[in-house]
RNA sequence: GGGCGGUUAGCUCAGUUGGUUAGAGCGUUGCGUUGACAUCGCAAAGGCCGUAGGUUCGAGUCCUAUACCGCCCA
């Protein structure tokens, strides 16, 4: 794009697409060093980042768009640096979320999967599957996503399905998956088991229900007892005590009877009881409750249980049989109170479990299912942790993490589904063998029958996403991938998916390879609407990104989540922040369209000697400070004081002030406008390349603009004896050294200088000058007069004075009538505002001046003569004796100006 | 019950080796547009940094307690 044609603001949409498909053609996605290619060095260590593989057929939220941001960021920014990087993209077949969807598609058209049959099903899935596979990772590709596309994998593509079936096999023959009947989690609704991760409690108003368990022994005694689901009755096996508790110890070994079903079960005594819960005696339902569970099997309790698949009452349920748990409840409560075992029903508040997916209440059930041992994998995991070869950060995040892996139960790992990697288990239907293979059977390695059947199940969703690290890397090949880019460098992903995820693929990882799969895992927080409320359709608040990026560009949306964002805490977002980021790259844009005018007008060439003005060396001292800032908050992984850091500089340094002052030098014309042109073009380089890990779409834009137009004209970038690259993408990241020496004198000077400008606008201001008026002023800079006459062209041009009418003295010699006075940092000025001036109220705004600045004397003064003159180190006295004696110059002069009105 | 985070300007948030007059964006008020930008500029108002103690020459920042809000685990 020729620079006379740049737009007069940003136009994103002509933009955004436009540059992602040059940079995905030029392959600047792949990594710079690869183990496939020519010349590969396999001793340049890369940068890698695997993708939180989103749901293959799921759309994109800002979950997404954080993680897309934050991951490119990183990626753009070690690429910058010239590390090879790759950040393997995918998708993750999401086994209950998808089936679900499919289901209800199949619903609609009058049937369930079962009608189907499991192969017709897969096939209508696989459809659906590759009908919205593209969606989800077209819409990252819109968030900037630099991710390498010829290297995306799906969890259940071919290679990742044989890492999974291998995975299966070693942890068998390890003895550490194995199968039998446990109380697990099930989900009525979807018919499957769940892991204890996927469902989650809620407080709800509920009942709590007393009744007789009756002595049988027809003694006409009873134990009071106390449940939250009395349909759970009809499978209780004991009821139990504490074995200190006076009330009940003579029932200890006596039986009781079951109401309705006139079982006989046992009293027993358990220190779990809690005593002061309920009346104390607690009836036991092994096969319905998870501390039940625990009571039954340590006191050998029978597990009787009462439910079928769909959560209805089954056979054991006696007249009861066929019906839905809750209906049966309120019927054996109501029977009860017939048969006069009822005592009372008081109001109560429970704790609901309900499936994280569907929300329906998940019952605790015994089940044959999958389990995954999980203690010999938590421990190896905990302890890369403790030792630091993986890092957590925030690093608070490290204990919730030890919490979990200390108290990790097993994992259930089947589900009656059907889309997912079905369990790499045969039988034997004639001899009832047991076959866990790598490759599919033919016949039975002990009896040679034929006629074998797989498992029904399928493996969890995260038992696949918990090897994504290294199958997508080719695992169990050992790949020159899997050599060379493995282990990763940061896993970044959302900190409540720490356990869920997080924590599998460590377990994994080092297990399988025998190293963890990353050395440092960064989480951020959840986005929240603006007033930090969860977004959901129900509440209607919920922001489509989509929508965001097209209405205030993809860079507004990116900056707004990183710069708004601290490692691990919850992010607000509204579109304000969005659009005044909007509004910011607009703002490096038309300073952009400024330079290349500038550089249009500048001359060909210096003929003198170089030298640098004030403004020059101050901005170039602000740019090597903010790099050495920037490099500083990235390794601290401090992305969002970072950017902010940035836009200060851009905003408030380099266009509010370095372009105005520009204008000036370049009105200069000669080696003045050369050399300003010259820093106009490093200065922007600089900052478009700090940028671009940001906002990646304007500064390329605006990048290849100035780069043209500078190389046209012979100017250099910021490396100035570098070539411009072929793009931004792939420019080399800011580098400076260490101070020189001289910035902090120039810094101090040029803040005088705005001190200056600051005070005279601001008297203008109040004194109602129009702003296009030019005045007159005079300065009694004293021994600052040689440094404030070197700047009187920035000041008359900022402050709005008119050259000829700017007086810069040492020390004034006659009084000036009828002038507005002030003083900044020791310097006095005068605007003689002929007509504005009232001589009464110039007198009070001066006293009060003065009173505030002896009021800081005094604390000044205070200060200095207390022990912080003392203890304190001697730099920082230092500083408050200047600041006393600034205070004391500009009160003696405060003073002279009251004298003379 | 245990743990974690938050509490700073009207709103949303920064403020990571404690340095002495606390910052931004949005909003509010006033003024302003012949060339980088009204998606803008200039200026202003607005905060005893939840509360109470403590450490220190010095605390928004460290320690203890406490209140309220949110999250996680059991």
């Amino acid at each position: 794009m020729a620079e006379e044609n740049l737009a007069k603001a940003y136009d994103f949409r002509s933009t955004e697409q436009r540059l992602y498909k040059m940079w995905e053609e030029k392959g600047y996605f792949m990594p710079s060093n690869d183990p496939r290619k020519p010349g590969f060095d396999p001793t340049r260590k890369p940068f890698v980042i695997s993708i939180p593989p989103p749901n293959v057929t799921g759309e994109l939220h800002l979950g997404h768009a954080m993680f897309v941001s934050m991951e490119d960021l990183m990626i753009r920014y070690h690429r910058m640096k010239g590390i090879p990087t790759l950040w393997v993209p995918g998708t993750d077949h999401a086994g209950i979320a998808t089936q679900m969807l499919v289901e209800k598609e199949l619903a609609k058209e009058g049937f369930k999967r079962d009608q189907l049959g499991r192969e017709e099903f897969l096939r209508r899935t696989w459809e659906w599957k590759v009908k919205y596979a593209g969606r989800i990772t077209k819409q990252i590709r819109r968030l900037g996503a630099s991710c390498d596309w010829t290297r995306e994998r799906f969890t259940l593509d071919e290679g990742l399905s044989r890492a999974v079936r291998e995975a299966f096999v070693r942890l068998y023959d390890k003895g550490l998956i194995y199968r039998g009947p446990r109380l697990i989690n099930w989900s009525p609704l979807l018919r499957t088991a769940v892991s204890d991760l996927e469902v989650e409690y809620s407080e709800e108003d509920g009942f709590l229900y007393y009744f007789k368990y009756m002595l049988a022994d027809d003694s006409g005694d009873f134990i009071p007892v106390a449940t939250t689901r009395p349909e759970t009755i009809l499978g209780d096996s004991a009821v139990a005590v504490h074995p200190d508790d006076e009330r009940y110890q003579k029932y200890i070994g006596k039986l009781v009877e079951v109401p309705i079903l006139k079982r006989h079960i046992p009293v027993i005594a358990d220190e779990y009881v809690d005593r002061a819960f309920g009346t104390g005696a607690l009836k036991i339902t092994p096969a319905h409750d998870p501390n039940d569970y625990a009571i039954g099997q340590a006191h050998h309790l029978e597990m009787i249980s009462i439910m079928d698949e769909s959560a209805h009452i089954n056979e054991n349920g006696g007249p009861y049989a066929g019906m839905d748990r809750f209906d049966c409840r309120e019927k054996i409560w109501a029977d009860m109170r017939a048969q006069g075992l009822v005592i009372k029903q008081v109001p109560h508040k429970l704790n609901v479990p309900r499936s994280q997916r569907g929300g329906e209440i998940i019952e605790p059930m015994i089940s044959t299912q999958w389990f995954v041992k999980i203690q010999p994998l938590a421990g190896k995991a905990l302890e890369a942790v403790r030792s630091g070869e993986t890092k957590i950060v925030p690093e608070r995040f490290t204990k919730v993490y030890y919490n979990w892996l200390e108290n990790i139960r097993d994992w259930c790992i089947s589900r009656q589904l059907w889309w997912g990697h079905r369990i790499p288990v045969w039988y034997c239907d004639d001899c009832g063998e047991m076959i866990v293979t790598r490759e599919d059977p033919t016949e039975c390695p002990k009896c040679k029958s034929s006629h074998l059947h797989q498992d029904n199940d399928v493996l969890d969703t995260w038992f696949s996403s918990g090897l994504w690290p290294f199958s997508t890397l080719g695992w169990p090949e050992e790949t020159p991938e899997l050599k060379y880019f493995y282990p990763t460098s940061v896993l970044e992903t959302a900190a409540d998916i720490l356990f869920f995820w997080v924590a599998r693929m460590m377990m994994f990882g080092i297990e399988f390879t025998g190293k963890p799969p990353f050395h440092t895992v960064y989480l951020h927080g959840l986005i929240l609407d603006e007033h930090g409320q969860k977004m959901s359709k129900t509440k209607g608040n919920v922001v489509d990104p989509l929508i965001v990026m097209d209405e205030l560009g993809t860079d507004a949306l990116r900056f707004t989540l990183l710069v708004g964002s601290t490692p691990g805490n919850d992010t607000n977002l509204s579109l304000k922040k969005v659009e005044a980021n909007r509004n910011f790259a607009n703002k490096i844009w038309n300073a952009g369209r400024f330079i290349l005018t500038a550089l249009q007008q500048a001359p060909e060439a210096a003929s003198g000697k170089l030298e640098w003005t004030l403004a020059d060396s101050w901005i170039w001292a602000r740019l090597n400070t903010l790099i050495r800032d920037t490099e500083r908050l990235f390794t601290n992984y401090q992305y969002g004081e970072a950017g902010r850091q940035i836009y200060e500089f851009f905003w408030g340094d380099f266009a509010d002030w370095y372009l105005e002052i520009a204008k000036v030098q370049l009105a200069q014309g000669g080696d003045r406008a050369y050399y300003t042109a010259q820093t106009l073009v490093r200065i922007m380089d600089a900052s478009l390349r700090l940028l671009h890990p940001f906002t990646p779409f304007v500064t390329e834009e605006l990048w290849q603009a100035l780069k043209k137009a500078a190389m046209t004209r012979g100017f250099s970038g910021f490396y100035a004896h570098a070539p411009w690259e072929d793009a931004l993408i792939i420019a080399k990241w800011p580098e400076t050294g260490e101070p020189e020496g001289w910035e902090a004198q120039k810094v101090d000077e040029f803040t005088q200088i705005q001190e200056i400008v600051r005070t005279i606008r601001n008297m203008r201001s109040e004194k109602k000058v129009q702003p296009s008026r030019k005045i007159a002023a005079t300065l009694a800079a004293g021994e600052k007069a040689e440094l404030v006459r070197g700047q009187a062209g920035v000041i008359a041009a900022l402050a709005g004075i008119a050259p000829s009418a700017l007086t810069i003295a040492g020390t004034l010699t006659s009084a000036t009538d009828n002038a507005v006075s002030a003083v900044s940092g020791g310097i006095e000025i005068f605007l003689p505002l002929a007509g504005l001036v009232d001589s009464s109220e110039e007198k009070s705004r001066l006293v009060r001046e003065f009173d505030e600045v002896n009021s800081q004397i005094a604390r000044l003064e205070t200060l200095l003569g207390s022990d912080f003159a003392n203890k304190a180190p001697a730099q920082v006295v230092d500083k408050e004796r200047q600041k006393l004696q600034a205070f004391k110059e500009t009160a003696e002069k405060l003073k002279g100006q009251i004298a003379n009105l």
